[in-house]
DNA sequence: GCTATAGTTCAAGCATGACTGATTCAATCC
DNA sequence: GGATTGAATCAGTCATGCTTGAACTATAGC
């Protein structure tokens, strides 16, 4: 119903910024990359900083994922979470203005 | 239900920056401080750029004012929007990892 | 093999936010 | 004054995404 809007934005290139940022827009999301900030973690360790159920948790870990922003590598049992090399640059990237202005 | 999650994150300090966040983390309103980077515009010349219906983006106008990343002034008949004086520090700030702890 | 632990996936429910239509306000022009 | 335009507000609908509980996969230890 949107789709003349999404198109009209996207011609703009509104896109990867927006879904980089509503991946890193909620508290839970939030939280996981200023941990993973500082260094790579598993699960495990991320939930005992952050409350929430488990099956939560790894749907956030997922939405991360999706957007690139987190990568994962299997240690045993554990799964280890860290932030995706160019993360950082790409959540700066994100802000409007970190860009190519807009056609006037 | 999810009161003590909310509690717990909010005592970590992640409130401040995810508000932030969400306000920009949409299509339209991100089109608009793309726009608003460059210089102050009054709603219709939004409009112009943004074709969506006018309340809508009024709607969204109002969520960017709440956030405290827009300011608006009325000139004549028409309402003039301007980025923040401090909007894109915020928007810096409220990136997870932009305020580490800088060790004395 | 069986059990336990770490983590993910699935199918729901539910709450929030985005969108619409109509109304209202504020300022200008006649 | 009345009409017009720019913009905001209100009440409602709709869609998306967060949350939950159960089922499932994978590795390790017995």
């Amino acid at each position: 119903m949107t789709d003349s809007i999404r198109v009209e934005i996207t011609s703009v290139g509104v896109v990867e910024p927006v879904v980089v940022l509503q991946a890193v827009a909620d508290p839970v999301r939030w939280a996981v990359l200023a941990m993973l900030v500082e260094a790579p973690r598993c699960v495990c360790k991320l939930q005992e900083q952050i409350p929430i159920a488990g099956n939560l948790l790894s749907y956030h870990l997922k939405v991360l994922r999706d957007a690139g922003l987190v990568t994962t590598s299997r240690r045993g049992r554990w799964v280890d979470y860290a932030l995706a090399h160019d993360a950082p640059e790409r959540m700066r990237d994100a802000l409007p203005g970190a860009q190519v202005p807009v056609p006037a």
